[in-house]
DNA sequence: CTTGAAACAAAGGCAAG
DNA sequence: CTTGCCTTTGTTTCAAG
């Protein structure tokens, strides 16, 4: 499987419109872009296919959702093996929004958002560091997120 | 400023579907919830209008554009008071993609994505290591990234 | 605040250049 | 691969419940 699709300057062009913005119309692209309307959802379509684009979502605010909250966890195990073990126990809390396999200090490393400090005490406390598998924890705490965009395609 | 704003249980089933898919035509969610199309479309309104709903954007597979490489790198400042500068700086790296400002280890917490090691040597030694303000820096290597998603609203 | 119908806009399909 | 037309589908508006 080759997984480096052949992306032109126009495909190029396309996904740094709807990295910003899902709706746009793809006459307002085609008009920009100097093609018909037609192209544009061709190209849409063959990146759709190929995997390219995976799909679209709305981009929520979370601290009006009262996610205050946001910290990184260097989760260190008592053995490598029980890395999927662990994975699947992470998955179960809605409050683990990523997780990384990493190497350095330590095994996995999450990403965990919660409403207050006091919830992510109780997300530590009372599920993360109950994972028999857990060694250590080392916590990360958030204060602001002056950058956060995607990669530029 | 009041910032968590009044969500519903209507509210919160059409979040929990729009960022899973945000063209998910309106009429569809109406009759899944048992309402007429015109309510989903004063709901929506109203969650853009009051900042919760921030926009929509494509989900894009990077390893499909050929960035294979993320990682995580902590940054330690030769003083607490560089910060915006060297956030200014970081924020001209188009490999920098998210930011954040943390209490423990490192001043500075970066996740940044690449196509190739050799390309993340590069941003490393040719652009991060070269800012003046900045004491050292640790690296971890994603090697996969088993949970991605969003906070289940 | 919700509804349903009507007007409008965009996307998807297709045959031809 | 691109185009323009045509059909289908979805969104937006609005008057009324």
């Amino acid at each position: 499987m080759q997984h480096t699709s052949h992306i032109d300057a126009l495909d190029q062009q396309i996904l740094r419109v709807l990295t910003k913005d899902a709706r746009t119309p793809y006459a307002e692209m085609a008009k920009k872009f100097g093609v018909s309307p037609g192209t544009i959802h061709v190209r849409v379509e063959k990146m759709r296919q190929s995997g390219v684009i995976e799909g679209t979502k709305v981009r929520i605010n979370e601290r009006k959702l009262g996610y205050d909250v946001c910290c990184f966890i260097g989760i260190i195990l008592k053995s490598a093996k029980d890395y999927d073990t662990v994975i699947k126990k992470l998955q179960t809390f809605d409050e683990v929004v990523e997780a990384y396999y990493t190497t350095g200090n330590y095994s996995i490393f999450i990403k965990v958002m919660t409403h207050t400090i006091e919830e992510l005490h109780g997300v530590l406390a009372n599920k993360i560091q109950l994972i028999d598998e857990i060694q250590s924890t080392e916590t990360l705490i958030s204060m602001q997120n002056p950058i956060l965009r995607d990669i530029n395609p």
